[in-house]
DNA sequence: GTGAAACCTCAAGTGGACTTGAGGTCAAGG
DNA sequence: CCTTGACCTCAAGTCCACTTGAGGTTTCAC
């Protein structure tokens, strides 16, 4: 392991794509964790890199960061993560994806009946439909729509 | 339109399924309206539960609340919008689930091949794939995933 | 040797969508 | 008459994932 093995906080940002600020965020959450120069400077290892893919794919997925966090606490300390490790971590997504398209799925479909009938709302449009009809339904009337899947892209370009 | 035609905040919760201070949080922001009873309190009309109703899938689409205001705005002030107006507000909608969709199951889909490799990382992988490799593919290098989605579930059951 | 760039820490700010709390008014039932 | 509870306003707090800023040190190229 050379030292040019060690990646500095901004070179590390460079190649991860995320910014400075963000990774020593992520070090205080104990996301990351790094070495430290004579002088004090953050030394990441390679392996960061890849631990830092996860942390954006858990992302994407839908996870918090203390999730995720939660997650990594469950890899070896002592060796650099394997390809099963990995594995292991991301096993489950699979069904929380399928989970997130299915609702999405749902209410594009009740937005296609929506669209022509103008609705939206009431027994007949699954796209909103809060528990109107006074409690006919009892309590445990109609759940709402999945409110997976909120808030739009974020400014993610540097670019612009 | 009888006296009873018009909803106390509590009742329009009850029915909406949207708490009394988000209500007035709505009202603040130019969402909803209401007129007053001589002693101050909002009475709401009936058709400002469809306007909820707009106003929950729309957020589902992944609008904010100022989008939503001001797509709220467009509608005619004098009358009791239409099944028409409605369908006009939410077009547009259908492309932007489309979009939605579709980057999930990208993401799915480049997870399904990563459980096997347990990559997680670098251009074999699609799911997170900063711009490793030293800026070999120049500044504008690979587009993160869509950031669309994020944040899990919320509490939305008062049950429990 | 000097100035810019890169790094450090720690505290506070941001944005979106609300909720909570303090302090007060009003209507209805017993 | 009195209490309970639904309602009011306005300010401040919460959560998440960061960013920004102030104030200070180190490293590097010239």
């Amino acid at each position: 392991m050379r030292a040019t093995d060690l990646l500095g906080i901004g070179e590390l940002s460079r190649r991860s794509g995320v910014a400075p600020s963000a990774l020593r965020y992520y070090e205080n959450l104990g996301l990351l964790t790094s070495t430290r120069s004579p002088s004090g400077r953050r030394r990441f290892e390679r392996h960061t890199l890849r631990r830092l893919a996860f942390v954006r794919a858990a992302q994407n997925v839908g996870l918090t960061l203390d999730e995720i966090a939660e997650a990594l606490r469950t890899l070896p300390e002592a060796r650099t993560p394997t390809t099963a490790d990995w594995a292991r971590l991301s096993r489950g997504w699979q069904a929380r994806l399928d989970e997130q398209i299915a609702a999405l799925q749902a209410l594009r479909d009740g937005l296609g009946s929506c669209i022509g009938c103008g609705c939206l709302s009431l027994r007949r449009c699954r796209l909103s439909n809060p528990r109107d009809d006074a409690g006919a339904q009892g309590a445990s009337g109609a759940a709402y729509l999945a409110p997976v899947l909120r808030r739009p892209a974020r400014r993610e370009q540097t670019a612009e």
